[in-house]
DNA sequence: TCCATATGGTCAAGATACTTGACGATATTC
DNA sequence: GAATATCGTCAAGTATCTTGACCATATGGA
């Protein structure tokens, strides 16, 4: 593999958004590895995603589609694949006869004890990496941001 | 809408991986939509990443795969699709007849100087919400983060 | 020089994730 | 009750990415 003088390093992208893309990449990728490699082959990206808006004692669909930044529609299929792999049910709700509601099967509350081990494993290799302070005033960085929008921000689309 | 109480915030995530997914997504989102405001509207977040890969002055096809973390067979769709909008454009390599040379058009250089000034917007943004020492801190973390892993991680995948 | 092997790129087919549009069933509001 | 809104589903299409197979050109060594 030959270095062509001519195409040195110019500038790849160092801005906010870059960086947090390749981060959260990085995150994902390791993640989603990890959570495979512990016999959860289930697990994807989107599934993850959707996992993290369903909190441990379940919720309503419905709710699950305002919190998740997409159609109620993709919402909805994802939740078909995790329920077909015994992740998820779906009860109806007794409340409210259109609705139903989500929660965790018990593989779903291994898969998310699992994933909870990981979480601090990755999190230990960030601190070795980059040292506890820096971690701090990233994650303290990161909350802010969040804080600061929660407002603002887009419609979800798909909601016609 | 009636606020159950047994549905009460019951811990949504709050760990690296999640704090650095909402942000990046969160980003993602309000550049594209800006992107696409200013008239790119063959913009989406995959062309972005592999853009973000192809310096300003092109490159080479197996070069730019060697960056991008997906197959080769990837990277030449979306090539596909950027070079049918006009983004982009794809030569013969004049050093190597099997390989090709990727580089910006007249209109993929519009979209970069657009892209810039949606970028220090949005950045400003930020500085705005919290402030300049968080987002220097928050931008130190994330470069540190990137350098101390450059070397490990994961093969792409497809390189068969 | 010629052959084996590696590399750069393409074609094709399938899986996943997501989007839009249309539609029933139940609630809510007046 | 009737009009309207909400909840969920079905169906079809698009974008992205994956694997596998395949040529064409380079490279390295006998």
């Amino acid at each position: 593999m030959v270095k062509e003088l001519d195409e040195k390093n110019d500038a790849l992208p160092d801005h906010v958004g870059w960086r947090l893309w390749q981060a959260s990449r990085a995150w994902q990728a390791e993640f989603a590895a990890a959570m495979r490699a512990a016999g959860h082959v289930w697990f994807s990206e989107a599934r993850a995603g959707l996992l993290g808006h369903i909190p441990r004692n379940g919720t309503r669909q419905s709710a699950l589609i305002e919190r998740a930044a997409t159609s109620k529609q993709a919402v909805q299929q994802l939740l078909d694949g995790l329920e077909a792999e015994g992740v998820l049910e779906r009860l109806p709700d007794p409340r409210d006869g259109r609705g139903k509601l989500v929660r965790y099967t018990r593989k779903g509350l291994d898969a998310l004890r699992d994933g909870d081990r990981i979480k601090l494993q990755i999190e230990r290799g960030y601190i070795d990496r980059i040292g506890e302070q820096r971690f701090a005033a990233l994650m303290d960085a990161l909350r802010s941001l969040d804080a600061g929008q929660a407002d603002a921000s887009g419609e979800a689309p798909g909601s016609k």
